[in-house]
DNA sequence: CTACGTGCAAAAGATTTGCATTCGA
DNA sequence: TCGAATGCAAATCTTTTGCACGTAG
């Protein structure tokens, strides 16, 4: 029932997706389909190159402009999130698939010696960020539309 | 005396990096110094080529490679912090000036049609962000030692 | 049929690296 | 003196762009 969820999920998605498009005025390429089955297969955080690397394995041939073009509709479709994890290191964008996610903020965990090395990546959520959006909001007079919040930390000693 | 007081930071925080560099044991070259004063002369953000043009136009001859790697120092020193402001565009790591704020958080602001250009970038403080934080340590069993928190949004019609 | 979207390769932009030279300790 | 730092240029890596072709509408 795993999979059965799954499929469920699936036509649900690829429905937000063309109703996105249609609504843009975008053409319903096969791409953009592909791509979109293939972010929700993964249950993990992942770049570009990642997705290029799986598509190339299975075959689809996809170019890494078409994928950047995609994520970019993604993105604004709210099917996607981006992050930079990594403040110290990592140039690359990381993305993760956010539609049946709550919307939740990370921590990346180092290893102990290694400040460069991300160990794990936790995921937590806490309302008290809501408190804090809403009185940015007031104070300043802006609508808040999103925000990414990141701790920075180690595994603490037994 | 708005000089005055410049001139008594600039000499800690000279000396700040010198007992930095001296436990270390790297060497006090004269670039350094040059770098940090440009950057606690400066009053906003700045990124690796605003400073670059800047020591440029006043003649100091310092190289990228150079000014990447002081930076470096720099942030292990906790003389700046890095940023990676613009979550939708914007590969550029930009810095800020850090030993005499306090830890402050920001708010992105996109100008309104346009969902890429920053219109202004606010600072802000909320002590809510360290019981969250305390709270992930706590859950987690993880020592935080920094975090990072933004908010996008826009300027609410009048 | 007519753009829009794709693939490919080249370009661009940020950061890193290699190496010869300089210079602080 | 001698190894660490610098400057310069080349290399690398991610993302963007230009252009010819294919295809959705």
């Amino acid at each position: 029932m795993q999979t059965k969820l799954k499929e469920t999920q699936l036509s649900i998605i690829k429905e937000v997706l063309r109703q996105y498009l249609q609504k843009k005025k975008f053409r319903n390429t096969p791409e953009r389909y592909t791509i979109l089955e293939e972010i929700y297969a993964m249950d993990r955080h992942f770049n570009v190159d990642d997705l290029y690397i799986i598509m190339m394995e299975k075959k689809y041939h996809v170019s890494k402009a078409t994928i950047y073009n995609t994520i970019e509709i993604f993105l604004d479709a709210g099917l996607i999130r981006k992050h930079q994890f990594g403040e110290k290191t990592q140039i690359t964008s990381s993305y993760e698939k956010s539609y049946f996610d709550k919307q939740h903020d990370h921590v990346i965990v180092y290893k102990k010696g290694s400040e460069k090395e991300i160990s794990e990546i936790i995921e937590f959520c806490d309302p008290r960020i809501q408190g804090i959006k809403e009185a940015i909001e007031k104070a300043f007079g802006l609508d808040i539309e999103s925000h990414s919040l990141y701790f920075y930390g180690t595994k603490r000693d037994a």
